[in-house]
DNA sequence: CAAATATATGAACGTATGTTCATATATTAT
DNA sequence: ATAATATATGAACATACGTTCATATATTTG
């Protein structure tokens, strides 16, 4: 009885449980918004949609870095994007997007 | 005349501006996010605060890897941390980490 | 104090990630 | 058809990341 507190080492309450596949795509989403330059080009189509070139001189890079994070962006169904002739208009998905990016910079600007 | 179409290739609207430290501070904390691990780990931080070993435990991995991706989730204060005894109970730092993490989930659970 | 328990941490290792470079594809204009 | 423009993509490279292993620190127990 003198050690039976030594015992209950766990104490096991049985937590939220996701499938194992639900939180690698959790994972995948978040790894998305993981990057600056993929936040900076989210930023650059807040206000509407550009095409790559316009993103590639507003941050400053190759359109073909800018192109391989877009590629990454749309399979993560963060942007869609649209043809118009030669140049192609990328836009935000929906407005989890903006969600999503606004909780995480309320969270770090509420810290001192 | 004829090709002033051509001429303005981009139309510059200004986008949301925000400081690039800000931008790298944000991606930062998503990082934290984008790991299925430690995803698991806040799962886990759900209902109660729970020590090293019982996590590890429940996810079936080293404490050793646990105690790692605690400290990074410490250094971007997802989790705070108490002493009792000889155990170390970790808990969730705020709100923002299950609303952070549920529009995630909706975000995932939305798409077909 | 020594042993046991719980957690932390540094180094090492393999893997994943982001950018660049070169090249390919697609559309339009001549 | 050829040239010009806009974007996409594969390979290569350096860097970052997550886990393991060994070891260190901290607390409690005997």
């Amino acid at each position: 009885m003198k050690h039976s507190l030594k015992i209950q080492k766990h104490i096991c309450k049985p937590s939220l449980k996701l499938p194992e596949e639900t939180l690698y795509d959790l994972a995948d989403l978040f790894k998305v918004f993981g990057d600056s330059t993929r936040l900076r080009i989210l930023c650059a189509l807040f206000d509407s949609e550009q095409c790559v070139q316009h993103i590639a001189d507003e941050l400053g890079m190759t359109h073909s870095a800018i192109s391989h994070q877009l590629r990454f962006l749309k399979q993560n169904k963060l942007v869609t994007n649209r043809r118009n002739g030669k140049t192609i208009f990328y836009a935000l998905a929906d407005e989890h997007v903006r969600r999503i990016f606004d909780q995480g910079l309320e969270h770090i600007q509420e810290e001192v």
